[in-house]
DNA sequence: GTAATTAGTTAGCGGTGGCTAACTAATTTT
DNA sequence: AAAATTAGTTAGCCACCGCTAACTAATTAC
């Protein structure tokens, strides 16, 4: 059974939103995760090998249709949460953070009932 | 800088909670967190060194004022997640793990929020 | 075109947190 | 008391995800 890659949707959630800009680098995805380019280089290994992302010969990341699947997802989850926390009165920055935290942890169940109370929220406040 | 402990939290709050009922040995933590003895023992180690936990000569785990403190607020934010997905309507056993998987992770700035919120809804519902 | 910089890679390491195998110590059975 | 079971420990392993040092390849400056 392979083992549980922690950190995938972090990846493939920022190698989506920089795809929108233009060509994504290692040396990109280390400076906005905030680690050196040697662990973004082994850790790609692995995304391709996940059949996340491919690798063209100018060693550009591009997610395949698996990663853009879970990029999406991870994206919207991340949004939902944001949204909320933003709205119940938490600071922007933290509220960043802890979203980050939480969207790799939730059930869809619990998607649902916030996703929920976030649609009430928007209309009653 | 040492590194996260995060198990920290899951095993401080078993030990609380066992503590009510009686003597805790390894053998009971690694049941209930579903891992085997070794593994326990050499956490526990970990749990001496960093302070929060004393072992007596029958190998039986006790907290330290520290260990305590640690234990009461998570389960503090533990109870508070439970109490709030459930009461947005998550299955009680989806919302246990879920809370077990947040707990370990929200600013006192969310955890104030949702706290806030679950006060509105005790009484709105 | 050569030099300097930047990007990617490889090797080797450390910490967290699992595992099994094999040992010792304690407890229970018989 | 001896045997069997259970608890604790130690050693050695593995996966995850960081790091630095040192290499190569590509790019940019001069």
């Amino acid at each position: 059974m392979r083992r549980k890659m922690t950190r995938r949707e972090d990846y493939l959630k920022l190698i989506y939103t920089l795809s929108r800009k233009g060509e994504v680098h290692g040396a990109d995805l280390a400076d906005e995760l905030d680690v050196k380019r040697p662990t973004v280089c082994v850790y790609l290994k692995r995304l391709v090998d996940a059949g996340d992302i491919v690798m063209d010969k100018h060693h550009c990341v591009h997610l395949t249709q698996q990663g853009l699947q879970i990029a999406e997802a991870t994206l919207d989850k991340h949004g939902m949460l944001l949204d909320l926390l933003v709205k119940l009165g938490v600071p922007g920055e933290v509220a960043r953070e802890d979203a980050c935290a939480i969207e790799h942890n939730i059930s869809p169940e619990t998607y649902s009932a916030l996703k929920q109370l976030l649609n009430e929220r928007q209309v009653s406040i």
